[in-house]
DNA sequence: CTACGAACTGGAGTCGTCTCCAGGTCAAGC
DNA sequence: GCTTGACCTGGAGACGACTCCAGTTCGTAG
């Protein structure tokens, strides 16, 4: 006999690194894709599910979707079969986002590595003649 | 005869893509390499040099780095010579964290592009349905 | 029976980064 | 001399994403 297995706030905090209070944020704004099932004395109880889906929207966050964006996300998914097309254009637009930040990322990184290797030579400059050569 | 170029706080504004606003509250900040001189009225006038440092606190904030850390950069430029290993400890530090946000980014995009492969793949097979294939 | 820890709720507070506002100054053009 | 537009100041407000608080309810252990 195989049980589903079913986990506590708190476990899901641990296992996702978000808080407690940032999973029941979450919740409130409607970025759970399936309700959570609540047990004996109104707590919570999640499933693997809910950790795949909220571990998908951290992805998105971590990459700077903004909540309510994730939130018109998972009401497609709710609503069910029908609308993949939005759901693409969702993903598509944010792709670019994430392609254009990455862009952008690497132009400071170049920046600064510049910098970094000037100072180096500098300070390194500065060492050697300390010890006399 | 060769001037100085001066430009109003409006015309470093347009130059940078910072508002006037986001201007004033960098300086107040205490971001600014040098301290801005001031024409007839009490006006902001800015020079070239300015402009080169606004542009790489543009990119440091972009990348990330939080207000107080450029202070901290910045007062160390204005205090002069000898602190030029502590400037690099400070780039070295962003340099890293940036590096591990473009890891992370990386892994987001995956993600994503995955997620729109697979819908893309379920919408042409629908279109392609819909044309009698 | 009591105490404890983990969970519950609604709502207030925090943090960082601007952004805006009210009220005022100044130079140039009509 | 009046208007207009760009600028000045200090301080308040906005925004996103949490984070924390007060007060309560459970279930289990001592």
């Amino acid at each position: 006999m195989l049980t589903v297995m079913q986990l506590s706030i708190g476990q899901v905090a641990e296992r996702t690194g978000l808080s407690v209070h940032a999973l029941r944020f979450y919740e409130k704004e409607g970025i759970l894709a399936h309700q959570v099932h609540r047990g004996p004395g109104g707590r919570r109880v999640y499933t693997q599910q809910d950790i795949d889906w909220l571990r998908m929207c951290i992805m998105l966050r971590m990459s700077g979707m903004p909540v309510p964006e994730i939130r018109r996300y998972t009401e497609l998914v709710r609503e069910g079969d029908g609308n993949e097309l939005q759901r693409l254009d969702i993903l598509k637009e944010h792709q670019e986002r994430v392609r254009q930040q990455m862009v952008q990322l690497q132009e400071c990184m170049d920046l600064i590595t510049r910098k970094v290797g000037i100072y180096q030579d500098y300070v390194n400059s500065i060492a050697s003649k300390a010890v006399g050569q």
